[in-house]
RNA sequence: CGGGGCGUGGCGCAGCCUGGUAGCGCACCUGCUUUGGGAGCAGGGGGCCGGAGGUUCGAAUCCUCUCGCCCCGACCA
């Protein structure tokens, strides 16, 4: 057990708290709300960054920088979405010693600053697709906050698009929707549901939500990033307009899309143990940790040199640190190492040397092999890749056998109250019946699935008609 | 905003009820011995007890006010 980390099945919630705060991702800082982000969980935050920037460069887009600042009178201009998040945004009344004649609002998302540059930059349909994404910082002043899952502030990447037709933009949409889903599934090892979400949980001012939602390991749901179809209402309220192919002018098709830092949140949430991380190995700062041990200055003298080669060997394979301290003991970098989730450590002592060889070791399950020194580049990447798909599999099959159907909700309730998860079951559409649920179990519904399977039944609550089963779960 | 908890060396806490000028563990520094799962011994440095006011000969401790943080709920990526 590692010291100083609560149990995850004493207390799930203290479980994530004290490891974020162990393990060095993030601190606590004097404003209230608001966290820090340490090296080692910046250093995660730019590899995800790399990551999916690298796919979204791929499918055409193209980074920007818009300001932090929006004119007040922006946000009013779309009706759903100022009722949606006027009242969690912070506003500057003040500056340089004066009052402002018009208030300014520190970002909670940049549709509207954006499209009314987009209303400026878009005269004719060649001027489209146009494909933007910013990295950035946005506020949100949240009631209650936590470590990476909700913050006053936070770093995400938003996604801005605008399209000729309808069309055009539901396939942005979905496009985005699937590069989400490999990054966390193939990166991340978090294995997600894709759909769509329903009109309660749609985002204020879209026309169709979609989200990816990942299953963290108290069987709560994540919402873990989410893809809007704006339809033509921002295009409206900031007239982004243009002369199309006939001649005629007409208002654009809008996206817009993003994931946080809440995806740290959530890799701590779906892989982590008692021990401390687990860091996916594709996305792992330090992927491999050589650490050498000796019992005194002779074999100190033989075993450096040797990890010093075996962490040139190592270079451009995989991402190498080793901890060569002499004031801490092997087992304390064991555990240490452990707790930040490095994914392979690699033991180096005299025991080893004699043999030529070294001990592998995995975070997963510590499982040990020997390699052989000429072996290592080789082996190294293999067992990285290794460790990346079984963290899958195992995140994958915690999710199926948290998965059920249930048509009755009597069955339900008690479910989502002993062993919740995520729940399909029949809804018939209605808002009323899923704010009942809501009330009465506190789940919400997570997506409503893309692919029909033309199964019909009976409305979970109301017993009304259903064109099919939706995914229910109590959110983060 | 409602409920709960907490502010005492860097971190975690005890002391407070029954006032007498601060203690423990970890961390840190020095030295020696150690080092294959969180080493041992010896020595050492560091806090005026969230803030303000009050009671008292005397306040970390009692009273009043205040600030802040964390956790649980409603709002939410």
């Amino acid at each position: 057990m590692s010291k100083g980390i609560t149990k995850r099945s004493d207390d799930y919630s203290r479980w994530y708290t004290d490891l974020v705060l162990r393990s060095e991702l993030a601190d606590y800082s004097p404003v209230k709300g608001c966290m820090v982000i340490r090296p080692n969980g910046y250093a995660l935050w730019e590899n995800m960054q790399k990551e999916l920037d690298g796919m979204l460069k791929a499918t055409g887009h193209q980074n920007a920088y818009f300001p932090l600042f929006i004119p007040e009178s922006f946000l009013h201009r779309e009706k759903e979405h100022v009722k949606g998040f006027a009242p969690e945004c912070a506003v500057v009344t003040y500056g340089g010693g004066k009052e402002l004649e018009e208030k300014l609002v520190v970002r909670p998302t940049s549709e509207t600053i954006i499209y009314s540059m987009y209303s400026k930059w878009i005269q004719s349909y060649r001027d489209l697709p146009l494909l933007l994404n910013q990295w950035a910082n946005v506020v949100r002043w949240e009631k209650r906050t936590r470590l990476f899952l909700r913050t006053t502030e936070f770093l995400w990447q938003e996604g801005h698009t605008v399209h000729e037709t309808e069309q055009e933009a539901e396939e942005e949409v979905l496009r985005i929707l699937e590069i989400y889903r490999t990054f966390l599934e193939d990166y991340l090892a978090i294995p997600v549901l894709t759909g769509r979400k329903s009109e309660a949980e749609k985002f204020a001012g879209a026309l169709r939500t979609y989200s990816i939602e990942a299953l963290t390991q108290d069987r709560r749901a994540l919402q873990a990033g989410t893809s809007h179809n704006l339809g033509q209402n921002f295009a409206k309220a900031f007239n982004v307009n243009f002369q199309n192919r006939k001649g005629e002018m007409e208002f654009a098709w809008q996206t817009s899309w993003g994931v946080s830092t809440r995806l740290i949140g959530g890799v701590v949430m779906v892989h982590g143990d008692d021990q401390g991380l687990i860091l996916p190995p594709r996305i792992a700062p330090t992927q491999v940790i050589l650490i050498p041990i000796w019992k005194n200055d002779e074999e100190m003298r033989e075993i450096l040199p040797m990890l010093a080669s075996i962490q040139a060997d190592l270079k451009g394979v995989a991402r190498v640190a080793s901890d060569t301290r002499e004031e801490y003991s092997p087992g304390w970098k064991f555990n240490n190492w452990e707790l930040r989730g490095v994914p392979l450590r690699i033991e180096l002592g005299p025991r080893d040397a004699a043999k030529k060889s070294v001990m592998a070791v995995s975070r997963l399950d510590r499982k040990k092999c020997v390699i052989p020194q000429g072996e290592i580049r080789s082996r190294i990447p293999v067992l990285l890749e290794e460790i990346q798909k079984n963290l899958y599999d195992r995140a994958l099959a915690f999710r199926e056998e948290n998965s059920s159907e249930v048509d009755d909700y009597e069955t339900f309730r008690s479910l989502m109250a002993e062993q919740p998860g995520f729940v399909n079951a029949f809804w018939c559409g209605q808002a009323s019946c899923e704010s009942k649920v809501k009330e009465d179990t506190k789940a919400t519904i997570r997506v409503i699935p893309m692919k029909e399977t033309g199964e019909k039944g009976a409305c979970i609550l109301c017993g009304n008609r259903s064109e099919g089963r939706v995914t229910f779960a109590k959110a983060y």
